[in-house]
RNA sequence: CGGGGCGUAGCGCAGUCUGGUAGCGCGACGGUUUUGGGAACCGUAGGCCGGAGGUUCGAAUCCUCUCGCCCCGACCA
């Protein structure tokens, strides 16, 4: 992508409605735009990162066997009144009518629908067990929105929902999720705990919730330090196994949020911090198949009713969730793997024509080489260029100037650490793309 | 929903108390000089002062109503 050609309106001062840095950066950067109060538009940056976390989100459970579907934002009241949570769901449901003068809403999440299409045709025990999933905008009418994409209304959330013939075979599509999310937070270059969650009156231990650390988050977490140690990606014992050592070891460091601490039963050692929800995975049994009738004929002839599980991400809170993580005073410093562009080279005089034909050639040999990379070829000084890129956070700069070509020489920089160096440009290129 | 605050140019703000023909900085546009960390100078454009009523000779400013947004609390990916 050329910068003089893309839609980027970065911001050089903080927009007052912002309060948490997510938030202002994302405005300063030209991720989004709100429309109205916890709503917001992406644009082409916000959108890219959003993909990017989304698709990462999508390798994961597909791994893990889950298989993804798309279901509808409006659904039917008649489904929620089959759950009995037509009632019970209170203000956070966006209620709608149609025409026609029937009840509407905008879906805050899809137990009864998956359950609906689930039990229309699913009959036989064989035909389990089943982990479906979609990617789809959520809303949920807060009372408050608030801090930008950390607590909109609307948002992208994955969520999957899983079907089991008894409950053995549910706690290991639990103990699946458990790993997948590990994993899929892991590749995102962040560092989620699962922490106990409340399971409220199905009771049990399969409930955790995903917690990222960072300073502005919204609750208090307490977690054994040792935890910030463990390399996920190293443990992975595939989805073959009973993932029963995997799901023992990860659950038996001590890690709760502050609903869920119990300074009785914790260790005497423990870090102490701010958290982001990010993820929530939840065995609930019956809860939803036994009102709707979700029903197989097992190995015996007789019905069963499916026990069910369901996971959640708030994909574009995650987006969120990574800039309060990974920011400085200069902007956004994105990890690799979800960055809007892997490199920027950055041509320092765009009316150059030596700097033009070194910049233009190394854009071409990264595009050709399949990097996705970002081309400043804008006529702007270069303080403003490197304001740009460092505010945007991409992962790598390469600087491309009339000073160091005299010398036969780029500047690499590294937006996370800071660090410069000067390259021939084969050199640069070597590493980049390394 | 309770409590607090704010709506004035694209963005950040002053002006409101004490009514008198709307201003500053950044940004945008044109020009000249510049060019390795958000340049300097000259010039230009851009605002029903969120909206509707009212008071007044006169309202951004006072009164009433309304809409929107932000912050603090109870809910949540």
């Amino acid at each position: 992508m050329r910068m003089s050609q893309f839609f980027l309106p970065t911001l050089k001062e903080t927009p007052a409605e912002a309060q948490v840095v997510s938030h202002q950066l994302m405005l300063r950067a030209g991720m989004i735009r709100q429309t109205s109060a916890g709503i917001y538009a992406w644009l082409p940056l916000g959108w890219k990162v959003l993909q990017k976390v989304a698709q990462i989100v999508r390798e994961e459970q597909d791994r893990a066997g889950a298989q993804e579907m798309l279901m509808p934002t409006i659904q039917s009241a008649e489904l929620w009144r089959q759950s009995g949570r037509y009632e019970a769901y209170g203000k956070e449901m966006l209620r709608i009518k149609d025409r026609h003068d029937r009840e509407m809403l905008y879906g805050p999440t899809n137990e009864e629908m998956i359950t609906d299409i689930f039990k229309t045709f699913v009959r036989s025990y064989k035909d389990l067990p089943k982990n479906l999933y979609h990617i789809q905008w959520k809303f949920r009418d807060e009372i408050r929105p608030r801090f930008g994409l950390m607590r909109g209304r609307e948002f992208l959330m994955k969520d999957n929902y899983s079907f089991d013939l008894d409950v053995e075979g549910a706690k290991l599509s639990y103990r699946k999720m458990f790993l997948a999310y590990l994993r899929t937070f892991a590749r995102m270059g962040i560092k989620a705990i699962p922490m106990r969650a409340d399971t409220g009156p199905i009771g049990g231990d399969l409930s955790h919730e995903f917690i990222i650390l960072a300073e502005t988050g919204e609750s208090q977490v307490f977690c054994e330090k040792r935890w910030l140690d463990l390399d996920v990606l190293a443990d992975d014992p595939g989805y073959d196994s009973d993932l029963k050592d995997f799901f023992a070891k990860y659950t038996s460091l001590y890690a709760a949020t502050e609903e869920m601490h119990d300074a009785a039963t914790a260790p005497a050692e423990l870090e102490t911090a701010r958290g982001i929800e990010v993820g929530h995975i939840f065995y609930f049994g019956t809860k939803y198949s036994a009102p709707m009738g979700a029903v197989v004929t097992g190995p015996d002839g007789n019905p069963v009713t499916v026990e069910m599980g369901s996971y959640g991400i708030g994909v574009s809170r995650v987006v969120a969730a990574i800039i309060e993580a990974s920011h400085d005073s200069n902007g956004i410093i994105w990890p690799d793997p979800v960055a809007p562009f892997h490199v920027a080279v950055v041509n320092l005089k765009a009316d150059d024509a030596e700097c033009a034909r070194v910049s233009e050639e190394v854009y071409a040999k990264l595009q050709a080489a399949g990097v996705d990379v970002l081309l400043d070829d804008r006529n702007e000084r270069p303080g403003a260029k490197f304001a740009d890129m460092d505010l945007i956070g991409i992962p790598w700069q390469l600087t491309i100037g009339p000073r160091g070509l005299k010398n036969g020489v780029v500047e690499l920089k590294r937006r996370a650490t800071g660090e410069k160096q000067e390259l021939p440009v084969e050199a640069a290129l070597a590493k980049v793309t390394g």
